[in-house]
DNA sequence: CTGAAAGCGCTTACAG
DNA sequence: CTGAAAGCGCTTACAG
């Protein structure tokens, strides 16, 4: 320990001219400060130049961290020498996927150990043609629907030994169409699409030209609330049905004049949700007036938004069905910033049933789905045998009457 | 098109005997039904079992889907052999490194696009000795809070053309080393610990048996919210400051009677906010007594049944400071429930702003942060010269009053 | 500008 | 049970 490391050779001479194991640090764990992360580049140590393109070396005289030069990683090679066996044999001891001689064995243990080993995933990728890995697309991570499905998701994939690569296409179909690309790049065992997809030909023309060879050469892709022109493994809460049951509801309770805020009609989960609204709607007589649906963007600023122009409009609807939570909640505070009681003077229902509407003033009525274990499904979904002929999961929603809905003031 | 691809053979003789290009697709874009993704399994075809270990073939006799056996890549030697090109040519012109004659590069080109190739991640990672992707460890994606940072964090991730790797540690000090191994593993370009780390001997022992060798062999790892054992690129939000700050505001207000809940001692950002609380009201002679601190997780049912247990104890505090926004929102709930006013009998105070304490009722008042620049911070921190020393990025937190405040009914 | 070949760090038949 | 060696799919000096 304490020992230059010397610079990474160039690839050619590598194997032969690296470190003895001798020179190898001692023991990774029981470093004597015991403070963790010691490693650290000494102040004034202006790496040196060493011309060309070839990794740089960390200069500097006075006292050295442990290791010099970057790039350095500890190899099975460097392990077998110093436990002087074969590389195959490290290999199989460290993958326990044949019994070898127990002296051998605790060699290879001890040395991993000390040279605190780590392999190399890439290395191991390439030569078992199998990855560690999948892939998680949806729109924006941070929206607390996305959110809480990707909680599902990484936990179920962390079960499995699985790492999750995380994209946010911030709703850009063209974004998603790279990150595909990307992921199929990576070797994803699966990649997982999460939420609406676009009513676009063009889009979905891109997506086919990634997603089919991808699962041509053995990848799995499973959706979630995705179900036009992909015929793949399917989680697909019931946002048709869903809808109808609480506009149902909400005749129930009285109502007969709605409006709705909803997201862009390219998206398919708006156009399920609506189309079920309004199709219940009419099967009670009541119509819903074109001027009384406003659209915005999916978020809470679209959904703030859409309730200022619905104001702006002659608020002639007694309650108001927000097609995803995330909508209600602007929803709601515009309401409220503009002197509009809920549910005195408006009702007001979401969908979605994401955690934060318990704690809202007063609390969302919607449409509630298992959002963490719809994530955990589509995980499982995409690692089934991949053989078998692809499965639709129907997810049911909810109706959850909260305390933002009432029976309207005057019963038209 | 539609023809069968062979099965693939075993690894030894794959290269000789893989199908000559003449039988691969015509184009991987243009395909007639315009559908996207049109390979799937027909229905009644099981696999045949082939024997032994081997990868198994899609069997069936029917009209069969394009692409027949699984793991049957596209790789850069296919594309070179259509393009009647070298190995070295190919690749030149799909990583643009070298100027190629213009009619080689634009056959390979064609063929590139028309077998869909896509290369293989893991192989370039080998051979460039580097990946493409960061890691990112948290306690849990589906708290606004990281949620608001991993945006942050995957935006920039994005302009730099990285995935990132997610992983939720839920708070268990073995998963977060567990994971780190895992990162190594993959070679993450940069590895960033997001979230407070624990008080702990024995687990900063084995986070720098981890972090150590990862430095050494030129793995960047920066931090957010975790001073204590790491001496690595740090994004640093101001607690003790903020908490110090907030706590003089309160005073402002009149108070002189608090309560806080915290979450566990043996996180740092506990330790820091309370401390820096606590001293601020030492400094005006305001103590804050034992009984009046109330220790739950640090989660929206943390914070609610810590304020449930603050009734329970005899709400004497006339303002209280719950540690982060999300236990507030818990906080408010629990007090709502139990028919206490906020801000009338107590007044209420978090930390962090995440987006959805505006539309509580009443807004909450707290110390702003900016997560989600924080979050693209720690992210470029991460991509600097990893030659220059670290540095540490603070961010001061601002007090933002909003409605849960209000001076107290009689200030004593 | 182009190609043959070595090397990246593993795994795993194959032959003792 | 163990080792030598081929192969995974790329990149990139090196030598035309």
């Amino acid at each position: 320990m304490g020992e230059h490391r010397p610079e990474r050779p160039t690839r050619r001479t590598r194997a032969k001219a690296s470190t003895p194991a001798a020179d190898e640090p001692e023991d990774g764990t029981g470093r004597a400060d015991g403070s963790g992360v010691s490693t650290h580049r000494t102040g004034g140590a202006r790496p040196r130049q060493t011309g060309g393109t070839g990794p740089q070396q960390a200069g500097g005289t006075g006292p050295q961290p442990a290791g010099g030069a970057a790039g350095a990683h500890v190899t099975l090679q460097d392990v077998a020498r110093r436990a002087e066996v074969s590389l195959a044999t490290a290999s199989r001891v460290l993958n326990g996927t044949t019994q070898v001689r127990a002296d051998l064995k605790e060699r290879v243990l001890a040395a991993a150990s000390e040279l605190a080993y780590a392999p190399n995933a890439h290395a191991q990728a390439l030569a078992r043609a199998s990855s560690q890995s999948i892939g998680l697309i949806c729109h924006d991570v941070s929206d607390p629907y996305f959110a809480a499905i990707a909680r599902g998701v990484t936990r179920a994939a962390a079960e499995h030994g699985l790492l999750v690569m995380l994209a946010s296409t911030f709703r850009d179909p063209a974004r998603e169409v790279d990150y595909i690309a990307m992921l199929r790049a990576q070797r994803a065992r699966a990649i997982l699409l999460v939420g609406s997809g676009f009513e676009d030909r063009a889009w979905e023309r891109s997506m086919g030209a990634e997603l089919d060879p991808y699962v041509r050469a053995g990848g799995r892709v499973a959706v979630l609330s995705r179900h036009r022109s992909l015929r793949v493994d399917t989680v697909q809460p019931e946002n048709r049905e869903g809808a109808a049951a609480l506009a149902r509801t909400l005749l129930g309770l009285g109502h007969r004049d709605f409006a709705v805020l909803t997201g862009p009609r390219t998206l398919t989960t708006v156009v399920d949700r609506l189309g079920g609204f309004r199709d219940a709607l009419a099967e009670a007589g009541v119509s819903l007036s074109d001027d009384q649906v406003v659209e915005e963007s999916f978020t809470r600023d679209g959904g703030y938004a859409a309730a200022t122009e619905l104001i702006r409009r002659g608020l002639r609807a007694t309650c108001v069905f927000a097609l995803t939570d995330v909508m209600a909640i602007g929803a709601l505070s515009a309401f409220r910033y503009h002197g509009v009681d809920v549910p005195g003077q408006v009702s007001l229902a979401g969908f979605d049933d994401i955690p934060i509407v318990r704690d809202l003033v007063p609390p969302l009525t919607t449409v509630a789905l298992p959002l963490e274990e719809m994530g955990e499904r589509v995980m499982n979904l995409a690692l089934r045998d991949p053989a078998r002929r692809s499965r639709v999961e129907r997810i049911p929603g909810e109706v959850v009457l909260r305390a933002t809905t009432a029976a309207p003031r005057r019963p038209t």
